[in-house]
RNA sequence: GCCCGAGUGGCGGAAUGGUAGACGCAGGGGAUUCAAAAUCCCCCGCCGCAAGGCUUGUCGGUUCGAGUCCGACCUCGGGUACCA
């Protein structure tokens, strides 16, 4: 008998890979390849269970295909720009180049040894001016393809820090640090044209079969294409080139229910006014105190200001309505501005009985009409009475009413109808250092003028601080300072750098040829593209895999991909937390003091005996010490533990509870495992045994689901399956050589989960060679069938009795069994059943 | 606010519209042991002595049959364009 000890084992199968370079990918034209990526962490410093969690599931896929044959390619990098690295340089002092540098050696160091089969000789960061050099040409030929271009924009700006605020450093409307209200600021910024792309990022989620259709469906609503009426108002008395308001509205149907047009504190228009109205200014200042975060504008309340300015109704020239500023209309959707009809819209009804504005309606519904004391929205698939119609039937689909209404506009002249979209231009500049410089020159004399592709990249000077607010490269004299590299004189360079979804929107393709001298190399391109598997968080669904999306896109139309990868991910899937229990006690002022689960044992400390508050578990976080760090599960009990734990208990797409009870129980399952294998090696080969068949049957009906289970990303269930056939195995008493062949079938189906452990046992049992390069196995179907099933009988739905029958017995002659069944003649007293439902191999139904 | 999910025993979960609770944890009983740990075997949704009844967040509907489909709601989670 020997011990399980995966502390020494562990590392020695880790060397034994290395040494037989088995994770390298290679160009193998006389094998299918297959890409499996998960998504690649931003370097904290610490590796957590959520990591530990996806990349066990990106390593199960990995291990399991290479043994399906393929070539894989599985590669890591780091996700390495990016706030908190300047945050950590505010904060403590050094350089965020080697806060981040010294985090990716700590996380490299604390996931090797979960023995993840990644080819390592691929890994890079997106620090690295390898990468972003090549990121800075791409962007170049992206300026020349006329995918990017300026514009104004709005930012958080801290008045007291004099610095811009990312969305999350504003709280409660003001600045995390000065605590300063925040105000909006206008500044020039750089924008993908991702809007040009709207219509087919769109339409080609249809072919993304193998996405989860919530990613599909929550990005085609963020794309958000609407049909619609653009039309002008004409405006009376109008100052000076603003006779005409254009408006949009998706509506049109409804125009005859106006009651006021409103436009967004951004608009020309009201631009104009604030410039000469301080009432206006003051309004629209107030506007301007709302955050930009979609969020924060739509739970503000919703206010106007009414400019005095009076527009005509396109269809009636006496009929005038007022002009509002309104703080809910935004500026980046349609044109800016809208017309109000309250009875069919809940925002424009509060709004109108806020400011006393007539609320008619224009439509009601088909049968029972009712009194409005709300807005009346129905779907637009219902058919409802037009009562302040114009175009089509009477009553008709909103949907009808509003093509008719378009048809009708278009005809007289009174608009046009237009296909818009939600989805916005994608502003990539970043008011900090750490990040990727934006190879720009701005020459007195030139203009915008792209850094020559000779001079790239363009890097980050190191001599920088972080003692005061703002962008370090503003004020970097001799960085700044530069010469045109268009006509040589002085001028200067852009000190905005990239929005860091910029460096992730391409790292995959990068993968494929990590340390080419082109952004990509042609040919590894060609093989390794796309990411046959894509794995990571369901909080990446829209951003991320949007510009993504888009970004393929660019770089196929800049030539950095072939067409074939414009969709750059076949199949997606998210997974879900790693969540835990929080424990609190209270210090003297009733403020919750966190503790680690390892300081608590029983419901108390373990340092003082106190008893802990317990709160329900929620995503692993810091702040709440809620925390479990992988490298202590993994030396108490090794990789295969936590590989083995994270993959059993919870189905991937849903979060996971880390329980200590959950990780020792799977420890305990692979000492069984261990030693049954002791057992089944000290079996003499040629020892008799019965049972060979079932045990044979029992083998093949385990492979079969299991290897289903994996292809499905059910882990959990192939682990449940997993547990179903140890255990018949360890009470099996077959033969000696029929053991053996389960034991290594079994250490088989276990290796992409625990590839350590397996290799242990494939060594004491004989197998050749490494099992992470033996062929998976193959089930045999004739070996899954069963002769018999048994039926569940039910009488009137719920299950009464059951009935064993032949496989392909005839319903016919189920029904005559069924009616000499005990329980169905004690309940059917004499009569005859009024319905009998056969469903063949699967249930009886009898209604009585 | 809006968009997208999820809710099943004490716990994690399983279930092509067809026996609800596979598998695991916790718990109970037993074997082994001087004893304990480890290991092995058995039991285990709730109510009830039992017969039986109830049970998949809540309420309603479709169906011979609903955890699964439809409608309304509740709670929790993700996203909301400068967190990554």
């Amino acid at each position: 008998m020997s011990r399980y000890e995966p502390s020494q084992s562990e590392a020695k199968w880790q060397l034994a890979w290395d040494e037989a370079d088995v994770f390298k990918a290679r160009r193998d034209p006389a094998k299918p390849k297959y890409y499996v990526l998960e998504m690649f962490p931003y370097p904290s410093g610490r590796i957590h269970m959520g990591h530990v969690r996806n990349y066990t599931m990106g390593d199960v896929v990995a291990r399991y295909k290479m043994s399906c044959g393929y070539s894989v390619l599985h590669p890591m990098g780091w996700d390495a720009f990016g706030m908190p690295a300047e945050n950590a340089a505010m904060e403590r002092g050094g350089h965020p180049k080697d806060w981040t540098y010294a985090n990716i050696a700590d996380m490299r160091g604390q996931m090797k040894p979960l023995g993840l089969s990644i080819d390592w000789s691929r890994e890079f960061a997106t620090c690295d001016p390898e990468y972003y050099g090549q990121q800075q040409a791409m962007f170049l030929d992206m300026l020349a393809a006329g995918l990017v271009y300026r514009k104004s924009a709005q930012v958080n700006w801290d008045p007291v820090d004099m610095t811009v605020l990312a969305n999350e450093q504003v709280i409660d409307g003001r600045g995390w640090r000065s605590g300063a209200p925040v105000e909006r600021k206008e500044l020039t910024q750089w924008f993908f044209r991702i809007s040009d792309y709207a219509g087919e990022l769109l339409e080609a989620l249809e072919g993304l079969t193998d996405w989860p259709e919530k990613v599909r469906l929550m990005q085609a609503n963020w794309i958000g294409k609407s049909r619609g009426l653009q039309f002008a108002f004409g405006v009376l008395d109008a100052p000076e080139g603003f006779d005409r308001l254009e408006v949009y509205t998706t509506r049109p149907d409804t125009l005859l229910g106006a009651s006021f047009a409103a436009i967004s504190p951004e608009h020309p228009l009201a631009r104009h006014l604030e410039r000469h109205d301080p009432k206006a200014a003051e309004f629209i200042a107030e506007c301007r105190r709302i955050g930009t975060t979609e969020e924060a504008l739509e739970k503000a309340e919703k206010k106007g200001f009414d400019t005095g300015l009076r527009v005509r109704h396109p269809m009636d020239e006496a009929w005038e309505m007022p002009v509002y500023i309104a703080n809910f209309i935004l500026m980046d959707y349609g044109t800016g501005a809208i017309f109000g009809c309250p009875a069919h819209d809940q925002r424009d009804f509060d709004f109108a009985t806020k400011y006393g504005l007539a609320i008619n309606a224009v439509f009601e519904a088909e049968d029972s009409p009712s009194a409005l004391t709300e807005a009346y929205v129905p779907m637009k698939s219902e058919r409802v009475r037009y009562i302040r119609g114009f175009a089509g039937a009477e009553v008709q689909t909103g949907d009808d009413g509003v093509s008719e209404a378009i048809s009708f506009c278009e005809s007289n002249g009174i608009g046009r109808g237009v296909t818009n979209y939600r989805l916005r231009d994608w502003g990539l500049s970043r008011q900090r250092y750490w990040g990727c410089p934006i190879p720009v020159v701005h020459c007195p004399s030139c203009g915008v003028v792209p850094e020559a592709k000779a001079n790239l990249p363009v890097k980050l000077p190191d001599d920088v601080s972080f003692d005061q607010p703002g962008n370090p490269l503003d004020r970097h004299p001799t960085w700044r300072d530069c010469t045109c590299p268009k006509c040589g004189a002085a001028a200067r360079r852009e000190t905005d750098t990239m929005d860091t979804f910029v460096d992730s929107s391409w790292y995959y393709a990068r993968f494929t040829s990590p340390h080419a001298a082109t952004p990509t190399d042609a040919q590894d391109a060609d093989y390794w593209m796309n990411v046959d598997q894509y794995i990571g968080g369901i909080e990446h669904a829209i951003l991320h895999l949007l510009y993504s999306r888009f970004f393929a896109r660019a770089m196929h139309k800049t030539g950095h991909l072939p067409a074939k990868a414009i969709e750059p991910f076949n199949a997606l899937f998210t997974q879900g937390m790693v969540t835990h229990e929080i424990y609190l006690t209270r210090d003297a002022q009733g403020r919750p003091v966190y503790h680690l689960p390892e300081d608590v044992e029983d419901g108390k400390l373990s340092a003082t005996g106190e008893t802990v508050e317990v709160i329900p578990s929620a995503k692993m976080s810091k702040s709440k010490k809620n925390v479990v760090d992988p490298v202590n599960i993994i030396q108490a009990f090794g990789a295969d533990t936590a590989r083995w734990f994270v993959m059993s208990d919870s189905p991937p797409e849903r979060d996971v509870e880390w329980t200590s009870a959950g990780a020792e129980a799977a420890y305990k399952f692979l000492n069984r495992v261990w030693l049954l294998c002791d057992r089944i090696g000290e079996m003499p080969a040629d020892a008799p045994g019965e049972g060979d068949m079932a045990l044979l049957r029992a083998m093949h009906r385990a492979v079969h689901d299991v290897t289903q289970s994996i292809e499905t990303f059910a882990f959990n269930k192939a682990i449940a399956k997993i547990y179903e056939f140890t255990n018949t195995l360890s009470k099996a008493q077959a033969s000696g050589a029929a053991m053996r062949d389960a034991m290594r079938t079994l250490a088989q189906l276990i290796s992409p989960m625990v590839p350590h452990l397996a290799e242990d046992i494939w060594a004491k049992l004989g197998g050749k060679g490494l099992i992470v390069t033996a062929p998976w196995p193959k089930a045999d179907p004739a070996m899954l069938v069963d002769d018999t099933v048994v039926l569940p009988i039910q009488i009137n739905g719920k299950r009464r009795s059951e009935l064993s029958v032949p496989k392909d017995m005839p319903a016919a002659e189920v029904e005559k069994l069924v009616l000499t069944d005990e329980t169905v003649l004690k309940v059917l007293a004499g009569q005859a059943p009024k319905k009998l439902i056969v469903v063949p191999g699967r249930i009886v139904n009898v209604v009585i």
